[in-house]
DNA sequence: ACTTTTTGTATCCATATTGTCTACAATCAG
DNA sequence: CTGATTGTAGACAATATGGATACAAAAAGT
């Protein structure tokens, strides 16, 4: 029997006098009673018990023992039951790693509310687009938006989809002809999410299928939130998820193009180290996250 | 694996930030150790350390678990070492119950001599003739003369025979005529040992084997220290015990009667609780009483 | 003085549990 | 790029476990 067990049953046999009476508030057979004892008592070498057939009686070795053994069982129960308590309650700090315009626009209100409900947790939230080791550096949890499949080490969850539109101000659709088909596409003034060596394409998926088509870069930008002010301003087309242009396309200054060709969509996803047991306070912010994002998101509003 | 076996290992890991460190410096293998964890995790529900290849750091659960932890073994560590203290090394109290005159004439030296070999041991011996239950009554040890093959649910080890004679004043045996044949020994006065309700007879072996003579009983005492003085002052044949009257029968204040006659022999025996593991200051005690007793003791230097 | 009940333990035995070995994916050193 | 090392999963044999049973000792009931 594991030891802290023995310890448990001993001191149980020593409150109660006898084996037995210890065995039935246990829910153990006899046996399984003496043996632990023996056990224990082979392991350290003593006798703990004087046993008459009527009563049993802790040696002067047993009475020392005793007294440590409940000492001892008492600091396990409170280290099980501090470790519970963190892990139950959302207690201590959660550090959250997001991309940029993710977390400003949408991130920012979550965490308030979730600091509101849960306020004995500590929140660190780091907003950047570069990649992040989320177990290197720490973090309980990472937002990224990706593709659906993206493998890695850590677990996905994917929280809701991101959709994504081709849109532009109607100040340009009206300047410019609006393109009816995407090989218009590299006629037109795009504005691309990456850096200049990013590729001069963007996937669409027509009548055909997933086509590859070309672009006219005008602007390239790793922030969303500056392609979406170039496109409002009316300087080009570009491919951004709705968490982004959404409110823009249900109140005009945006407009979708070439709505029969979708780009791939991506994820909304969640990445947190490969656990079996998620903490109180990671559980309750997925749980939020897809409470709040999950189904139809208040940002994709017009389908 | 035991738990506080598993403590110690996730301790260990900590500390060296690696599974595999661990496993080598606790002999175990990589999988072992992480079996152990990982069995700590689903106990206690939470995830303690937060796995990279090349590094190994605790979560902030398994941080705080990690303090309790080093708290408890140390206390179980503790406790270990007292129980070894008191089991290995002679200290705490020694219950001793002797017959009373076995007690005053040869253990009050003995004792005296083992506390001062064991200065950190209290002796408490109890003398007397009536029987005690060593369990029941708590004693370290219980010292009977008795026959070799006294059976009982203690442990008896028998330290060394204790033979009687048949004796008397050589004043007595010159005024009464010295018996030659045990049948003469009920025109005697025999001192009994016992109560006035004891069986009038000895048992003695002769020629023809152990048999029982009548005897003129003219004084019973369950005290063997009166008999011997009655015998001395002349009043008759006693049957004693030779760490009675040995010295009696060396320095001829008392004579041997019908030495070929001799009594059945009994036993100076120790009893003690049937332990599996018997503590230091017992095992002491009984080892000094065969060293000074054992062998041909010295009462019996006359054979 | 009996029978009955209760005690602690030894033994048997099916069932779990244990730890090692091996294999593997991920990662780092050179 | 190669080779070494990490933590873990799975397979498997060895071991441990705890319940049922039996039993001797002792108390309680009759």
């Amino acid at each position: 029997m594991d030891r802290i067990d023995s310890m448990r049953v001993f001191t149980r046999v020593v409150d109660r006098s006898g084996f037995a009476a210890a065995a039935r508030e246990m829910g153990l057979s006899r046996s399984a009673v003496s043996k632990a004892v023996i056990q224990l008592e082979d392991e350290l070498g003593a006798q703990l018990l004087r046993r008459s057939t009527r009563k049993v009686t802790p040696t002067e070795t047993g009475l020392a023992f005793y007294e440590r053994c409940l000492q001892i069982l008492g600091d396990v129960d409170e280290a099980i039951a501090s470790v519970k308590e963190l892990q139950d309650k959302p207690t201590g700090k959660l550090r959250v790693n997001a991309p940029m315009t993710f977390g400003t626009q949408h991130l920012g209100p979550l965490v308030a509310e979730f600091m509101a409900e849960h306020i004995d947790v500590r929140v660190e939230l780091a907003l950047n687009d570069r990649f992040v080791d989320p177990i290197e550096e720490g973090f309980d949890l990472t937002i990224r938006i990706a593709e659906p499949q993206y493998v890695t080490s850590l677990i996905t969850r994917e929280i809701v989809p991101a959709r994504r539109v081709l849109c532009a101000a109607p100040s340009y659709l009206d300047a410019a002809s609006e393109p009816e088909s995407p090989l218009a596409l590299k006629e037109h003034r795009c504005l691309q999410y990456g850096y200049s060596g990013t590729a001069s394409h963007w996937r669409l998926s027509g009548p055909d299928g997933e086509q590859t088509f070309a672009i006219d870069c005008r602007m390239w930008s790793n922030n969303g939130e500056t392609l979406r002010a170039a496109a409002v301003h009316g300087q080009g087309i570009a491919l951004l998820p709705t968490f982004i242009v959404g409110e823009d396309l249900q109140n005009g200054r945006l407009r979708s193009v070439l709505p029969d060709y979708p780009p791939p969509e991506l994820s909304v996803t969640a990445l947190y180290p490969r656990h079996r047991h998620l903490s109180a306070k990671v559980r309750l912010f997925l749980d939020l996250m897809e409470r709040r994002f999950g189904g139809r998101p208040h940002w994709d509003l017009v389908s």
